[in-house]
DNA sequence: CCCATTTCAGAATATTTATACAATATGAAG
DNA sequence: CTTCATATTGTATAAATATTCTGAAATGGG
């Protein structure tokens, strides 16, 4: 409940399930989960993570995660691959489906830009890249990548550490 | 030259085009295209534009237009002025890779989003839209795109290694 | 034309956010 | 165990940004 990673974690979470207008009202929903912080912790953690404050319909401003431009779900998953072994998921991981090329995880809200980040480290050949967006992350892989070979190496990622 | 609304492409083109660190630097260049603001007036235009400010890795604060993940409809003239937007190239380009009917490009951590801008400024006919993450750039071709004449339309925007 | 209404923008200022600085902690190397 | 380096954080404050308040200009009936 105290160290770094894990306010981080917090603040992803609260940033993606409410409306966040200031660095003080986050600071007063962070006081309240137990996290003992200032403005100026706050303020540098927002910029490690990216997140930022943008207007919104109403002309609030709100703070938002990186990659917000929501990538659209693929409609007709083909094939399910989601806790076939019934391991502790990781990372808010919930499902991977595969269709055509593009492999689509769902994530709970806020954590698919974690994981992708940890999804491009492995630096697996056939993942050509990956696209985040708040719970969606859209993996793209090469042509001949094989599905079994990929959900093979990205079990370390979804399931341990 | 001095009417809202060229003032608002004028912005746009700035913050796509360069590093804008803040809204008074901003400021000074608008002034320097002979626009007569204050940084008021820039504030109300951004949050109306939803223009933002991020972190970019290696600690500065830049200004960034909206994640945008636009599907072209209709594309217009055929490839006609492709070339003579004048954007300047990316130095965040790393690499480009084909995959079925898509092209995902690699980018120095927040360079995706400009270098995509641009890419749909090309107004490249085979180029159905572009979706930009933070450090990758997944661009969606027409079925028969051809992935050389793709690489020789992006050359003006990228600049290879 | 005249008045009401709206849009727009600048100056001043309040608010919000970023950072310089100092303190403390952690860990590696000798 | 020291010493040096690095990381993390809070305090205080600087810097940056949003907004309030005001007035000028546009708009649009009647």
């Amino acid at each position: 409940m105290k160290n770094k990673n894990s306010r981080l974690d917090a603040i992803r979470l609260i940033v993606s399930g409410q409306d966040v207008h200031t660095q003080e009202e986050l600071l007063t929903l962070l006081i309240q989960d137990g996290y003992q912080v200032t403005q100026a912790t706050l303020s540098r953690d927002l910029k490690r993570m990216k997140i930022s404050k943008v207007a919104n319909a109403y002309g609030d401003y709100l703070y938002v995660l990186p990659n917000h431009a929501v990538i659209k779900h693929a409609p007709a998953a083909e094939m399910s691959a989601a806790n076939s072994s019934g391991s502790k998921p990781r990372y808010g991981f919930i499902s991977l489906k595969f269709t055509g090329n593009m492999a689509v995880i769902k994530t709970c809200p806020g954590y698919a830009s974690g994981l992708a980040y940890d999804i491009d480290n492995l630096n697996v050949a056939d993942i050509l890249g990956t696209i985040a967006g708040d719970d969606t992350l859209l993996i793209i892989l090469s042509e001949d990548a094989d599905r079994t070979k990929i959900k093979r190496m990205l079990e370390p990622v979804i399931v341990s550490l």
